[in-house]
DNA sequence: CCCTAAGTGGACTCACTAGTCCGCTTACCG
DNA sequence: CGGTAAGCGGACTAGTGAGTCCACTTAGGG
């Protein structure tokens, strides 16, 4: 045995993230996978060899969103200005969710993952920031800022100025 | 031929709306006939009699919420504090979405209804006397507060302080 | 270059769902 | 009451989608 595939299986593999991807961010939880190994150009029992079910390849696809997710709240971390930098991972965020509809569908039953853990971790860090620097309201978690971004893909500029610190 | 159904015919077609009402609530447009059907206590075979296709009732139940949806609006106008009708409004639509998920996937197939278009005025009523008020900010549109509704029944706080007019 | 284990995909099964049909039942009019 | 049309629902069809199987193909080590 070998941990590592051979050429073909690894190129097909590839291919069939790829399309699964694009299928669920597409159509959602309800793409199918005959749907998908068409456009990978593979065979629909290849996707069951690689996943035992169209949950773990969904999930699968699911967890490499919410890391990019992750990844863009590391990189808004660097940005020295508090506001600015959640402002912007938010804005990202809303963006990511809104071209991917299974994201949206499937995000709760991934609340689990290290993945998510990481997520929360990252935009804690990004609100207390932006609270300490008066930029954000007191009264909001990271759970809630998450809670919040898939609504934000149609008007975040109401939704941010209503997360903004009251002038009180 | 008589326009009114037969007393047995009447009660399983209000026992099937009701029935159907429930299914597309909890578990939206993919609640199957069978499971209607069966929650009305009649057979499967009678759903196609009164609506001849799924699509057909469930258009039915999404503009009876949608219908709700304008009462409440209306009702809301009754209120002489043009700020507190709003918010009132807005908080109990989010309430009837965050119970209906049908509402949510279906809502936008329902544009070109006269349902849809009483629902519009309604709100815009609520929304122009909120921005007379000073209560609600001014480049917000009827269309814009029904698209940010879904969102809010989270935190329809955060929500409704972004939809109040800045203090400039 | 050849042997073989890893990999492949077409053809199956099985479960489920929308929609139809038809012989039986029943409300209700006269 | 009794005849009958309106109403009923079980059994059927057709289509789809997840997951399995197995005879064939091929990468790549020796």
């Amino acid at each position: 045995m070998s941990l590592t595939l051979r050429a073909d299986a690894r190129r097909n593999l590839d291919r069939l993230l790829a399309a699964a991807a694009e299928c669920f961010a597409e159509h959602g939880v309800d793409a199918s996978i005959d749907e998908i190994a068409k456009r990978a150009g593979i065979g629909h029992a290849t996707v069951f060899r690689r996943f035992p079910t169209k949950e773990a390849l969904l999930t699968a696809v699911v967890l490499e969103r919410i890391r990019e997710l992750a990844a863009a709240a590391e990189a808004a971390l660097a940005d020295p200005d508090a506001g600015q930098a959640f402002d912007g991972f938010f804005r990202a965020a809303a963006e990511v969710y809104a071209r991917n509809r299974a994201l949206v569908e499937r995000f709760d039953s991934c609340i689990e993952t290290e993945e998510v853990a990481a997520l929360e971790v990252a935009v804690g860090r990004l609100v207390w920031r932006a609270q300490r620097a008066g930029a954000l309201r007191r009264d909001i978690t990271a759970l809630d800022v998450m809670e919040l971004v898939p609504a934000a893909s149609r008007h975040p500029d109401v939704i941010l100025d209503g997360l903004r610190a009251r002038p009180s």
